[in-house]
DNA sequence: TTGAAAGCGCTAACAG
DNA sequence: CTGTTAGCGCTTTCAA
């Protein structure tokens, strides 16, 4: 006894068999097809099995099998809120199907996901990339050669599921517009996200229908930290209203304006997106933009599971698009109303 | 064409052998122990293998070698942010040995969680439990069958890294007596936890020394919703200030009092514990307690890959005590300041 | 330096 | 209903 107690070497079916005294492949049956074997042999198999603790060797019967059981979904960042309904979501659609969920994160990039995605190889059936860093090419590589599902972006025929964003922007735009706003900022994302580009010419385009002036200021990454940063951008671009590229800027930039003294919303507006945990109780609650990214999931998971089907019973259905919608909070407005 | 582009089936390492007019046994060493073949060989292997895009498969190897450079972290709740810097912690300490994450969400259910590590079998080489919700026997069992680390428990000789916040408990209490309070009480955490009982004995051994009162509220589940409840709880104790299980209740709380215009800290003083995302912006700021979870999560992965190397190379360092600190913020003190 | 062959633990024909 | 056998893709003796 070394350091811990010395491990137990796993039974094997083998040895369930001689303790049985039966063939392996009885064992096999009685176990996972009990049906097809008689009763008496069947018990004594599970008694065997009990007794030594067996449990199958899930790597053998896979190789065998073909099969894992297995879903990867891949995450870039597991500690960004955004992903948590996503997570979930997955999660709950996998356990229904009695599959098994492989967590990665992929720590936002595109070189870690694609070696994630090498390595992943047989040991999952397939793979749901919840918000992709890859480009278009590799995407279709590795869909070439596993099932995959990618949430938040098409690309040639791999089946997918996006949010659409573009037409709550637009009411985001609005939104600020009825509240007097005439001139908004757009605090932009890593030029890598497509979804970035979108809410851009979805703002810019109701900008240009309301005449109002919008302006794009970075890109920022993605974080709390560069609040400060695109807070102090916006002021000097003379906006009286902002909308981040998400939850996660905007509050950042909530706590910068604080620290500056600048009030919101009557100094400034401020709109975020995702509607991430905590943006309901910072302070101001955020005004923020609300994606379904839980159904998103349990409908990826779903066409991903799909595939693994037989030919026959599939669902065949590849393409999804679900709307968002706008959550008013405190972070605009004319001034923040303390009832409640 | 069904519905995607046919898999193009996987090359296996006979394919490769095939095409470079070698035996399989030749390519498996050109890939894997480039000294042990000669120059002109090994180019037109590695040629063959880049040709048909040759991926080794990783469940043959593990099933063969008996090792999979898998490591698999067991998180209650992957969306809790108290957990984000273990994740973290671990993955980037696994990232150093070149092994792999696993990373599973139990739901807070020991059953899945039992399950989860049955079905690991030897998927992975071991475990890491970031905060198990097994009961002591369930945890030997396991360990008796794959390496195993624990987080934040201690049963028999299992290794284990545990964040002790007794003493920091007991500066809270300190803290709490020096702005005045009298009268603390303590929302308690689920009955299950381990460290809720450890806290609660700090507490109260430095409410009898300080001859201060300390009432024990609960038990409440950890979450942002049995806020409500336990603000409500502590105010009908009669208590001036109180300590939280965690922050994601103290965080409930915050948000109750204010709803029912209590004034924090003017009129009550709330500590929480964990510092997760979200204790800093919320309002007020939230005064808690730091743990140092990454570190533990990295050392308890070093204790992980430890086990695993011949018996000689070991570290043998089997268990670990790390201290936690009090962060205040607004949440407590005389009245809040806004400064800065 | 390389090839042939055995075997990791399991399941799926195919006989009996 | 059950045993025998082959083989999933890979590494590793053991010979040559």
């Amino acid at each position: 006894m070394t350091q811990q107690d010395a491990l137990t070497p796993r039974a094997t079916i083998s040895d369930v068999a001689l303790l049985a005294g039966v063939a392996t492949s009885t064992v096999s049956r009685a176990l996972s097809n009990p049906g097809r074997v008689q009763g008496a042999t069947r018990k004594r198999v599970e008694l065997a099995a009990a007794e030594l603790n067996y449990l199958p060797n899930p790597l053998a019967k896979s190789l065998r099998m073909g099969r894992t059981g297995v879903v990867a979904l891949l995450i870039p960042d597991v500690t960004n809120p955004f992903y948590f309904d996503m997570v979930r979501g997955n999660q709950a659609q996998l356990r229904a199907s009695g599959c098994f969920q492989l967590l990665c994160d992929t720590d936002e990039s595109p070189e870690v996901e694609m070696q994630v995605l090498q390595r992943l190889g047989k040991t999952a059936d397939g793979a749901i990339l919840g918000a992709t860093r890859l480009s278009d090419e590799q995407v279709l590589e590795v869909a070439g050669s596993m099932p995959l599902v990618i949430i938040n972006r098409t690309v040639g025929q791999v089946p997918s599921v996006v949010i659409d964003t573009s037409s709550t922007m637009s009411q985001a735009v609005e939104h600020l517009y009825s509240l007097g706003h005439r001139h908004i900022a757009y605090i932009s994302g890593p030029a890598t996200s497509s979804s970035a580009a979108s809410r851009w010419d979805a703002i810019e385009t109701a900008g240009r229908r309301l005449d109002v002036d919008v302006t794009k200021i970075g890109p920022f990454t993605p974080t709390e930290m560069s609040g400060a940063a695109a807070a102090d951008a916006t002021l000097n671009s003379g906006a009286t209203a902002c909308i981040a590229f998400n939850d996660l800027v905007a509050i950042g930039m909530l706590r910068r304006f604080s620290a500056r003294g600048i009030c919101v919303p009557t100094d400034i507006s401020v709109v975020g997106c995702d509607d991430i945990f905590g943006a309901d109780f910072c302070n101001p609650p955020l005004t923020t933009m609300t994606s379904p990214t839980q159904q998103a999931a349990r409908i990826a998971t779903m066409m991903l599971t799909d595939q693994l089907q037989p030919e026959g019973a599939r669902y065949a259905r590849t393409r999804a698009t679900l709307p968002t919608h706008l959550t008013i909070r405190g972070s605009t407005g004319p001034a923040q109303i303390s009832s409640e």
